[in-house]
RNA sequence: GGCCUGAUGGCGGAGUGGUUACGCAGCGGACUGCAAAUCCGUGCACCCGAGUUCGAUUCUCGGUCAGGCCUCCA
């Protein structure tokens, strides 16, 4: 069974051929820093996460290179800069580094490199100057512009042609222009504005050749897999391929394209206007990061998803079954295993993680009612599974009693210890009464043949 | 207006030319001092119309509805 993806070129399911199986090689489009992260920035990271984890189980660690680019030159940061009167480097540190600790909370893992369009210019701009030198790309007044005419295959991922982008135009076009469609590659910074030396005049970059430069220096063109919200299809990614392909890559851009689907709140797309947006930094204090991710993986990554209370809840739910069954389980010693076949089958065609969740339960249940056997095998292949869509690692106990801090702790240790006593006299009002004492800590209680065990109900 | 998705049970969500996964919630039972967890069992769906076919939820066409992109939004 080899990986098949679904590649928005084609439209269609293709299987992956790598150029060079020892060098996997994807670039996923990373985030502008200049707010916190929410939950929709997350849905491609976590999605390409799982694909990064699944290219180097198959190829192995040290042959799979991910990217991912940091844009910490826009507008809305020199926005945020001015109204702060700081540097801009002081708005995107501080953003980059809570993006970084939301991820990690999210359980993805770093990409291999994550190149900043401030430490990348010098490549901007000789990207730059080749295109205009080769014609594909011009400059008037004070900016360089990518003349789309030069791309004879411009509009093939998005399937547009021009003709129907300036039929549709909505927008006024730059007088400057010489097509509606043309682009940006350099622009002139405004007063105030970092500013950055060229043969072309100071300014700063557009954020198309942004991704192309990295790319370019980083992994090498072409690349195998380019990833991102599907609203980055047009133009963004259009508009990186014309440039890529123009600036001396005739053989080919990239040879995969994905795209994840949207998250939207409910019914609604998340929006700032409509009051609805869920930072990434706000949900894990509300809820178990690793529920997030379960909830985020549940449904397959080109539908559209509706994030909901009611989806993290039951997240929870299959994640409480999981590491009930595994705490079950602790007495039995595995080795670690490799994942198993189903799952495996399940995510090499096109990361179908419902159906690989799905694979999850059905272990969860062969680990309770299993023979011995089976539920060793049960085990292994849990944790393996786990491991490679990023679930599971932690010890059941963290898991359902992670939230409580160490005087809680032992407060409830204590309780549970007079309950058992209590229990042992058959003495079943006054372990009632505790029992409801736990109940209004938060705490559920669940009596076992060797003893009580408990687990924290909720957070928040 | 152009382009592109999608429509599956009470909810979430896979998949398939012929017996429709899985989870949550529900119901009955086992276990439990009572619970919880777990286990056993169980009811419930493939937007509408036409076509292809022995047979369509699955393929084709049309329609309806919903969403996205066409403004440096993941």
């Amino acid at each position: 069974m080899s990986l098949r993806l679904y590649d928005t070129m084609a439209r269609a399911k293709r299987t992956f051929v790598p150029i060079d199986p020892a060098r996997v090689t994807m670039y996923v489009c990373g985030p502008t820093v200049y707010n916190f992260a929410h939950i929709g920035n997350a849905r491609p990271v976590v999605v390409f996460d799982v694909l990064f984890r699944l290219l180097r189980h198959i190829y192995g660690e040290d042959h799979v290179v991910y990217a991912a680019n940091v844009t910490d030159v826009d507008d809305k940061i020199n926005l945020k800069a001015t109204q702060e009167g700081v540097p801009i480097s002081t708005i995107t540190d501080r953003y980059l580094d809570a993006y970084h600790a939301d991820m990690a909370a999210l359980s993805a893992l770093r990409p291999t490199f994550e190149p900043r369009a401030t430490a990348t210019m010098n490549a901007i701009i000789a990207m730059i100057e080749r295109l205009v030198e080769g014609g594909s790309a011009y400059a008037a007044e004070g900016h360089v512009l990518f003349n789309t005419q030069a791309y004879r295959d411009y509009g093939k991922l998005s399937r547009r042609s021009l003709d129907d982008m300036i039929a549709g135009a909505r927008v006024d076009v730059a007088p400057y222009k010489q097509n509606p469609a043309d682009f940006v590659l350099w622009k002139p910074s405004k007063p105030g504005e970092p500013v950055w030396e060229s043969p072309f005049g100071p300014g700063r970059p557009g954020w198309h050749i942004e991704c192309s430069a990295m790319i370019e220096q980083t992994l090498g063109i072409p690349i195998d897999i380019h990833g991102g919200g599907n609203d980055l299809i047009f133009p963004h990614h259009e508009n990186e391929m014309a440039q890529g392909v123009c600036a001396g890559h005739r053989d080919g851009y990239a040879n995969y394209w994905m795209h994840n689907g949207f998250l939207n709140m409910g019914e609604q797309k998340m929006s700032k206007s409509l009051g609805n947006v869920q930072l990434v930094h706000e949900l894990v204090k509300q809820w178990p990061p690793e529920a997030l991710r379960w909830a985020l993986l549940a449904s397959h990554y080109r539908q559209p998803l509706a994030w909901t209370d009611e989806v993290i809840g039951q997240a929870r739910s299959a994640l409480d079954t999981m590491y009930g069954a595994l705490g079950r389980a602790e007495a039995i010693e595995v080795e670690p295993g490799a994942p198993s076949e189903a799952f495996l089958e399940a995510l090499l065609d096109d990361l179908n993680t419902p159906k690989a969740i799905a694979e999850l339960h059905a272990l969860a249940h062969r680990l309770e009612t299993g023979t011995p056997a089976e539920r060793a095998s049960a085990k292994s292949e849990m944790l393996a599974n786990g491991a490679l869509l990023g679930f599971l690692q932690s010890p059941p106990s963290t898991w359902f009693q992670g939230g409580a801090d160490v005087e809680l702790t032992a407060r409830i240790e204590e309780l549970i210890a007079q309950r058992v006593a209590a229990r042992t006299a058959k003495d079943w009002a006054l372990a009632d009464s505790i029992r409801a004492e736990l109940t209004a800590l938060d705490v559920e209680v669940m009596d076992g043949p060797t003893g009580a065990t408990w687990k924290l109900k909720e957070r928040a």
